[in-house]
DNA sequence: CGTTTGACTACGC
DNA sequence: CGCGTAGCCAAAC
């Protein structure tokens, strides 16, 4: 188990962004991690690592009305156990909300990827703007050095 | 009391 | 772009 200093506050934390998730979308443990300030004394690089496991682990113990099959890894897979019945269901519970899974399994972040809650919401609730699922502009020419 | 085992990610090859 | 691995923490064996 990886859990955070406090779990129960931990949780509730994330189980309320969860539930901000829209039908047809999905986030990633990481994401719904990046919008959780780090706790006290742990370090901003170790809560990278850790933070989307301890998602993970709320996620696991998500209580009943929360939308927890729109939580997924960053890969865009279904992170339970390939085959397992919590796989099945949550892909079978994804795909009637319209997301569609490629031959991989993988979902197309930049058709259903979340973009976080509104700017207001969050500030209410004291957390950060989340990473972007997708993928950067990435600088589509190689631009040449200038130096 | 040492090992195993997770609803994760970033990174290297 | 896909696959293997290191890092990480606590609970259950």
């Amino acid at each position: 188990m990886y859990n955070p200093p406090n779990p129960a506050l931990f949780n509730q934390l994330v189980w309320a962004i969860v539930r901000q998730i829209p039908a047809g979308k999905a986030s990633t443990y990481g994401q719904i991690a990046s919008m959780i300030p780090p706790p006290e004394g742990v370090a901003a690089d170790q809560y990278k690592r850790l933070g989307a496991r301890w998602v993970g682990s709320a996620m696991h113990a998500a209580e009943q009305g929360i939308p927890w099959q729109r939580v997924i890894n960053s890969q865009g897979k279904i992170s339970l156990p390939k085959g397992s019945a919590g796989a099945d269901e949550q892909r079978a519970l994804l795909e009637m909300e319209g997301i569609a899974f490629d031959k991989d399994g993988k979902v197309n972040f930049e058709q259903v990827g979340w973009e976080g809650p509104p700017e207001e919401w969050l500030c209410a609730h004291r957390l950060l703007s989340p990473i972007s699922l997708k993928k950067r502009p990435k600088a589509t020419r190689s631009q040449p050095s200038l130096f």
